[in-house]
Order: structure tokens, then sequence, then C-alpha cells
DNA sequence: TTTAATGGTTTAAAATAACGAACGGAGATG
DNA sequence: CATCTCCGTTCGTTATTTTAAACCATTAAA
């Protein structure tokens, strides 16, 4: 049966990362980044050409980004490189919330 | 292989949905139509009474959710019984796109 | 028919999010 | 040093979301 306490801390564990991802512009950063073959990062100005928004929203949705850690970035002098987070914990989350939510739909139905 | 217009096309599909499971708010609502093993359904006002908002905003939110058809409902007379969708086409479709965002991520350096 | 109950909608206000202009700091360059 | 580039931040504005009060339609009950 289902865990209802489970999925709902699981529901909040993910809402920073549901919100980050829900966002259209956001998903043409994350497009941007994922674009990036080389994995060497994608530097700021390059997300701003991209994504055809000024650098204080890119700023902004890049924080949004990695404060729900699907993003991060090293800096080379006054250069930051962005990429997608590897360790991809926060999907791996979401994943787990989504077959939890599934198999508490699937198994609670037993009369239909 | 990464198919970043598919990515991207996928991400579109499943915005809203993404954003309708993002809010705390709606996150409840889910919770207490999971909480319904009867599976009868749940109505508007016991809805009211298991997550401390009024009507108007429950309504808003309901409203939402079905068109992230992530819900749906059925009536008897006056009544309005709230439940979750069984064919969770629009899960499926979240799946999928995390899937392809993971692999996209692990097969960024390799060639096809 | 009258009265009560259920619940969606409209409107307006409050809260939140997104954005651009201007600024500031840190590093590179001359 | 002077100046330029890169980029985060602050501040004020705009846009969007969320909310409650009031209202309406439908159905059930008296």
């Amino acid at each position: 049966m289902a865990d209802l306490s489970k999925i709902k801390a699981e529901f909040a564990a993910s809402s920073n990362f549901l919100v980050a991802l829900g966002d259209e512009k956001r998903q043409a950063i994350l497009v941007a980044l994922m674009a990036d073959r080389a994995c060497q990062g994608v530097r700021v100005s390059e997300l701003t050409e991209a994504t055809q928004l000024s650098r204080p929203a890119i700023s902004h949705h890049l924080k949004i980004l990695r404060d729900a850690k699907l993003i991060d970035y090293r800096s080379e002098g006054t250069k930051n490189f962005y990429y997608i987070v590897h360790e991809t914990t926060e999907i791996n989350q979401l994943q787990q919330l989504l077959g939890d939510v599934v198999q508490a739909m699937t198994t609670e139905n037993q009369n239909d």
C-alpha cells in the first residue's frame, strides 16, 4: 500500500525542483546547457544570446536552477561556466516520487 | 543519443504538469485525494477541511490540476467527487522526459 | 414553492515572481 | 594606474498567481 506520509515528504523535497523545471525560460536555459556537447560549461553571455533574455533575468533563473541543484558552475577569472549537474540526486528523487504516485494510484483502486 | 528537439518538446508538453505539481497547496490536495482509499472520490467541502483552504482557492487549484490532466471528477446531483486520473499519460510523459534528460546528461560527451 | 446545500465563477485585492536599468566588484588588459 | 570585460546584485516596476467576498446556477429537501 502507498505510504502517504512518504509521498508527502517526497513532494515537499521535490517542490523546488518541480517549480524550477516548470518554467519555460528555465527549460530553454537547460536545453542550452544540454546542447553543450563539449561539456565545458556555458557562459552567461552565451545563455543571454541563446535565450534572448537579459543578463539579470538569466542570473535570476540561474540562481533558481542552482538552488534546485539542477545546475552548478565553475569560475575561471571573471568567467563563469555553467553546467547541468551529473549526480542527479534531485532527478532521482522526482523519479522515485512519480513511481510512488503511480503505485499509489494503481494499488488503491482494486475495485475498478 | 540525446535528441534535444525531442527533449525541448517534452519539456513544453510537461510544463503545465510540472507547474501544477510544484505548488505546495496542490500537493496537499493530491495527497488528500490519494488518501481516499475507497476511491469513491473526494468532495470539495472535504478538501477545504483537509487543506484549510477556502472554497474559491480549492476550486482554483482543482481547475489547474484538471487542466494538467492530473485529476478528474464525476457529479452526483450537486456534489462533485474528485479523484486522481488512472490513465497517467502525463506522468508517463514526465517519466519519459526525466529518463531522456538523464540519458542526455550521461551521454553528453560521447559520439553517437 | 420555498428553503437549504453544493460548488463554480467573477471581481478585486494581496502576494509572489519576473524583469530591466543602474550599479558594483573582481579579474584581465594595456 | 586606467580601462575594459564579465557577471552578480539591488531596486523599482510590471506581470502573474493566489486569494476572499460576493454572486449565480443547479439540485435536494421541506
